[in-house]
DNA sequence: TGCCCGGGTGTTTTT
DNA sequence: CACCCGGGCA
């Protein structure tokens, strides 16, 4: 069995070790990617049917790529078969197959981000509650971490802590925007990301016998970045994984990097909990860096306290030093890393996609971008907004919606009048409020608008027949015509071509080449459906689509240079790595600095920046940079000197100080910084030990099958945090204005404001995350 | 009904 | 700075 031969004796123990639970610990480049390919194919080998093995990468790409390894391995024919992809699309299509279970059509919409707070801005609209107050952006986010850990609308009514941290946020009403919102996407027939898991776990909870048919189905359960499972995810495995226990997660702690929607690093720190008698594996040797990558990496990530101990190592050569870059401006800095690109390339000979530049926050991008462009390097960003979010694709991917699924809301209110057919918003309106009072989707409505007792006039009637009518023909047509076939004809006769075609503006065109590349998208699904003989239908090429990232993109043979996110970056690698922007309050993000928990996420942020190198990494800053408008000076980060200075190369420039950048009011730097910092961090009020404490009993311990109940914790709501140290009405202590009484809280941690009136000095708006107060017990 | 302008608001990170 | 929204006007 030679695939065995190239692994090493960690690797090949964990490859080999087929039943029962078992936890594979793989530090940065380790290998993980090849231990669980030749895991998979070595029970496939040993006589597993690849039907039975469910497998849940962390995206698609890594999926189809894993797949391909395998079939190198044990063919084509048997690879197929396996279950693989994201937990996202695994259980999308495992939701289609079970909706009617769950009352859902089987051509449900998967609402994106953007559906998902557009349906909820009118929701709230129609409820009578201000915007301002009620943020769509926040209230989502709210949602959002009630799905991850479980909590149903009926049960978010009615628990008592939830309502009364609601109330002091200042939003009572968010148990009913949230029961609303679960009401109207199920009446349009559509889930929202988290509902794919929240829904799985409905399913699971609410059908044994599915469950029960899954859980023999999945004999053999793979999961790769377990680190950032959440709950939902996690009590999915959980509850697969309970009957046959013959799971192998994979993971690494040092690079849990997703806590913001929900993962929670103690899945794999509890891991032995749940299996006692599991077997744990580290691989520890890392083949991808040089020895100055690896031990600068460990030298950062040995700062932080919560690890499971490991220690990385490697037997590449030393490498260069780590190189570092000090700008002037962010503009600059774009030149610096450009020019330095262009050095390397033409001295080492090397292709531009050797080349990955790294930064914090998307809007970093633009800088670099300018600067390759100048230097005509060419390059990809990756991320950003993606080509399914634009305007024309979403417009015309909404007639496909609506085509597959009429009740798809979201989708009618954005193609009801587009091309304009003379239903203007008046009619809308009217059509979503006898929706409501209907409880029907707005779909029912116009399709018996008198029935309904829609108050429209005649010729509005004809234009919505009209309309129902160019819907359902093609809605009839869905099962017997080919993807292609049918989206072809959609784009024409529903005129959007058109529209885009005679506008000549240089935006009108892109907009109408976008529109070809997406007709050319279906197809290249219909061809490929065509080849495998399996379904072609629109519907199919949606569920697809739905679910891609922006790490899916094709990355065809083109010679580019990578920009992306770290988070983007997370499992890729490049010879040369460029970390931008690191500074401090960019990063570490200024949101990150007061608690610990985050800020330990954000030097794992690093860490996982770092270890995308192979051959060489270089760290760049500037001195000013424009940020929302206005410029504003930067310190270097303190992660910078958080790496083993044996490993640094500092430029000339360094050490030059900037003689007006003394005080930001809480701009520290250094090493320094991070120790007074740490000193003052119990008198913090959002102090991460509040947080902590708050999570520990919150952890279902055996995450039993029926308890999807779930106590809300800090990790929750970043606002129960906030609520914790202080709520309305206390009475609190001001270093510098004295004593004083909450009269009023606004915004999510750790932007909560207070507003505070001091008798000596009068009402004072203050944010918590920087006033230290003292709470002071109840006079009363 | 549609376009233009001004003001307000907001930035981590993503399926 | 960039986007989105609402109001005012044609």
């Amino acid at each position: 069995m030679s695939y065995l031969d190239e692994l090493n004796d960690s690797q090949r123990q964990a490859v080999q070790h087929i039943h029962g639970p078992s936890m594979v610990i793989a530090g940065a480049g380790s290998g993980k990617t090849r231990v669980l390919t030749y895991r998979i194919a070595h029970l496939i080998k040993n006589g597993v049917d690849p039907f039975s093995i469910l497998s849940l990468t962390f995206t698609n790409k890594a999926a189809k790529e894993m797949k391909e390894r395998i079939a190198t391995v044990v063919g084509y024919s048997e690879a197929r078969n396996i279950w693989m992809g994201t937990f996202h699309s695994v259980f999308a299509r495992i939701l289609r197959f079970e909706a009617d279970k769950l009352g859902y059509p089987k051509n449900f919409t998967i609402y994106d981000t953007q559906d998902s707070k557009s349906l909820l801005k009118s929701i709230i609209k129609e409820m009578g509650l201000d915007d301002k107050i009620y943020k769509p952006n926040v209230v989502f986010g709210r949602i959002s971490s009630a799905k991850n850990n479980l909590i149903s609308p009926r049960e978010y009514l009615d628990n008592k802590d939830v309502k009364i941290s609601d109330e002091a946020s200042g939003k009572p009403k968010l148990g009913e925007v949230y029961f609303a919102y679960a009401d109207r996407c199920f009446k349009a027939g559509a889930m929202d990301f988290d509902d794919l898991l929240y829904k799985t776990n409905v399913l699971f909870r609410d059908h044994p016998e599915s469950l029960h048919a899954y859980q023999h189905k999945f004999k053999y359960l793979l999961v790769d970045e377990y680190q950032d499972t959440n709950y939902a995810q996690y009590l999915i495995v959980r509850k697969l994984a309970a009957v046959n226990e013959n799971l192998c997660v994979v993971g690494d702690d040092a690079q849990s990097i997703y806590s913001f929607r929900g993962a929670n690093i103690q899945n794999i720190l509890n891991f032995k909990k749940d299996y006692p008698d599991y077997v744990l594996f580290k691989l520890e040797q890392n083949y991808r860096s040089t020895q100055t990558i690896v031990e600068a990496a460990n030298s950062v990530i040995s700062k932080n306290k919560d690890q499971i101990q490991k220690n990385v190592w490697t037997s590449n050569p030393e490498g260069e030093p780590i190189k570092l870059l000090r700008a002037n401006t962010d503009n600059e800095e774009g030149r610096m890393v450009a020019q330095s690109i262009f050095e390397s390339k033409m001295q080492e000979q090397l292709k531009e996609s050797a080349f990955a530049i790294l930064y914090r926050t998307n809007a970093q991008s633009r800088s670099m971008e300018e600067a390759l462009r100048k230097m005509n390097i060419p390059y990809k960003i990756f991320g950003g907004l993606s080509f399914y979010q634009r305007k024309e694709i979403k417009d015309l991917l909404a007639y496909f919606r609506l085509i597959c699924n009429p009740k798809d809301e979201e989708a009618l209110k954005r193609v009801i009048n587009y091309p304009a057919r003379g239903i203007g918003q008046t009619t809308i309106d009217k059509i979503i409020l006898t929706a409501r009072e209907k409880q029907k989707a707005p779909w029912e409505v116009i399709l018996e608008p008198a029935e309904n007792a829609l108050p429209i006039n005649k010729g509005t009637a004809a234009k919505l027949s009209e309309f129902v009518t160019f819907i359902q023909r093609f809605h009839h047509s869905l099962a017997i015509t080919s993807a292609y076939d049918l989206a072809f004809e959609v784009a024409q006769s529903a005129g959007i071509l058109k529209e885009l075609y005679t506008d000549k503006t240089p935006e009108g065109v892109a907009r109408y080449e976008n529109l070809q590349e997406l007709l050319n998208g279906v197809k290249d699904f219909s061809e490929q459906r065509k080849d495998l003989g399996t379904d072609d239908r629109l519907d199919d090429f949606l569920m697809d689509v739905a679910l891609l990232t922006d790490a899916d993109q094709v990355g065809d043979e083109e010679d580019f240079v990578s920009l992306m996110t770290i988070h983007a970056a997370k499992g890729l690698e490049f010879p040369y790595v460029y970390i931008v922007g690191l500074e401090e309050n960019l990063f570490p993000s200024q949101l990150s600095l007061s608690n610990r928990s985050d800020l330990e996420e954000e030097r794992r942020l690093f860490y996982v920046a770092l270890t995308r190198a192979e051959k060489q990494a270089t760290i760049s800053m500037a001195n000013t940079r424009y940020r929302w408008g206005n410029l504003t000076y930067c310190e270097p980060s303190r992660f910078i000197d958080e790496i083993d200075k044996n490993y640094v190369k500092f430029p000339p420039n360094w050490d030059r100080q900037l003689s007006d950048v003394s005080d930001l009011g809480f701009g520290n730097t250094g090493a320094g910084a991070w120790k007074s910092f740490g000193g003052k961090e119990s008198k913090e009020p959002n102090s991460y030990k509040t947080k902590e404490q708050a999570s520990v009993p919150s952890r279902t311990p055996a995450g039993i099958p029926k308890n999807l109940k779930r106590i809300p914790s800090s990790a929750d709501s970043s606002e129960y945090a906030s609520a914790d140290g202080v709520a309305l009405g206390m009475d609190v202590e001001h270093a510098r204005f004295g004593k004083g009484k909450v009269v009023k809280l606004e915004g999510a941690s750790p932007d909560t404001k207070a507003t505070i009136f001091f008798p000596g000095s009068g009402k004072k708006v203050l944010l918590l995350k920087f006033a230290k107060l003292k709470v002071l017990p109840d006079t009363a």
